[in-house]
DNA sequence: TTCTTTAATCGTATATTTGCGATATAAGAT
DNA sequence: ATCTTATATCGCAAATATACGATTAAAGAA
């Protein structure tokens, strides 16, 4: 394919696309709720909870954190990490803009 | 990595998941952004709008149709697009309750 | 029937993701 | 200083995704 196109769609489009991307593994979601349900900062906890390599856990981790879902802080030798609440407010509210207003506008289905 | 260890998670986690990652890509978004606006089914008119090859778009449509957040009928020689909308209030109801509801009981912050 | 139009599918090249073991790093414990 | 524990990173193999041109399919128009 030679060149990958996402730089040809809006900040908008590519900010929504880069967030769902990272929720878009089973493993994220988990390692995301797992953040959730326990208000403290949890770290290789997830790996004794998940059916997934220490190193694989770390790199989804990297991945959350780097779309900016989690924050994490190294504390000594091991890290902490956190939901990062703001940012899942900022794409919800996003995702309901796009979709969910304009479905009041249009609410009968076509086929 | 020799296999793909997607199943050895919830069936709401894949669930979750999966509807992510068919919103992972901008072209999706902004397909499914046209979609939504003009509540008429859309076929090719897509391609014009968008800065892809016919071919990359009807791939595109297909993961949207594959995933359930559009629907599709063939009518003649052109095709009829629309948004899912129940697949996306399933979505955010879920998406909701996994971190929103989770948020009320958890609102302080650590790392 | 043949031509045209619209969209799906095939084949292929390249990019990215996923996963793991091995190794490196960094701080506390001994 | 050495050992231990917890994480991050590297390097690699395999799986997937992205993109496009070429081809196919299917229906209406000529």
């Amino acid at each position: 394919m030679a060149i990958h196109k996402k730089s040809a769609f809006t900040q908008k489009e590519q900010d929504l696309a880069n967030f769902a991307k990272a929720m878009s593994h089973p493993a994220r979601i988990a390692i995301l709720k797992v953040l959730a349900q326990r208000n403290e900062c949890i770290c290789g906890e997830i790996v004794d909870l998940l059916p997934l390599a220490q190193s694989t856990i770390s790199q989804h981790l990297k991945e959350l954190k780097t779309a900016g879902l989690i924050t994490g802080t190294i504390d000594g030798p091991r890290s902490c990490y956190c939901i990062n609440w703001k940012a899942f407010e900022k794409f919800n509210s996003e995702f309901s803009f796009l979709f969910n207003k304009l479905k009041m506008s249009n609410e009968k289905a076509c086929c």
